[in-house]
DNA sequence: CTGCTTTTGACAATCATTATCATTATGCGT
DNA sequence: ACGCATAATGATAATGATTGTCAAAAGCAG
């Protein structure tokens, strides 16, 4: 690969992409690209996603149960995500005392580039409320 | 599941866990089993691992490219961790702003159960020395 | 020791992701 | 605008880690 070509489907990818508002994963991503109407294959939305990952425009985690989410990066608006493991809720969330913690604590170790990863996983007032009345309030992180 | 059972296997994973050093995947700690002699089975690994990583006794994270790895865990000791993305230097941080600040996020927030995923990636000292020297500074995670 | 129940372990099943490879389409030179 | 070299696509097979299954083999209480 030398030249990099411009293909409507990362392109496609990339709007779904900015579109979604939390994480979403690659087989997410595709199935909601299908059901818009793109007739777009699987292998192509995690090529895409690879490659916008590479480039620096979008951000991957990987979830509690080993899928790999992504999430749009725009670059500026920097944030994390507070995340309702029951109902999937996402609250967005600043955290400038995690950013400047992370700077510093990379910097002392002789890090440089450093990106982090923070997110937060609970469960969310509705969803903590009706485990607390079901008996087992017994909440499997799996 | 009422009772649980102490098995030489279970014994085996904790203690095999314990003296690695840094993290083990699954599939490695099983090999590692194996070669010591024990003719333990790998979805008995798979099992403690899950066992102790749900007592608490255990720590796991994904690996950048998808495996579960797991680390004997002190009881008590919460931490997170700066990982050079080049190299896979894995430091151990202390991020107790963090905790705090994941707390009261959660909290203002009406979330109960807060868990918090906060991971530091980066160039470790040696590996941004070398990225510089070499032109591109371009380091492919993957 | 006996019996009931958990645990094991070999193997099949699953799931996400990656490789394959023939086909299509893009970008550049003309 | 046209054609060509070649990167990109996409259907499907392959991979690899993890989990489910279930008969057989322990553990533990009495």
């Amino acid at each position: 690969m030398v030249v990099k070509r411009n293909t409507w489907q990362r392109e496609a990818v990339r709007e779904a992409l900015g579109d979604t508002d939390g994480f979403v994963s690659a087989q997410g991503l595709h199935s909601a690209l299908r059901d818009s109407g793109s007739p777009i294959g699987l292998a192509t939305v995690y090529r895409a996603l690879a490659d916008l990952a590479t480039e620096g425009d979008a951000d991957s985690l990987q979830s509690l149960d080993g899928e790999s989410l992504y999430r749009a990066c725009t670059p500026g608006t920097h944030h994390h995500h507070l995340i309702c493991r029951n109902c999937g809720l996402t609250v967005e969330i600043s955290a400038d005392p995690v950013e400047t913690w992370a700077r510093s604590v990379a910097a002392d170790n002789g890090f440089t580039q450093a990106a982090h990863i923070v997110d937060v996983f609970g469960l969310c007032a509705e969803c903590s409320r009706a485990a607390a009345q079901s008996g087992t309030a017994q909440a499997d992180p799996r």
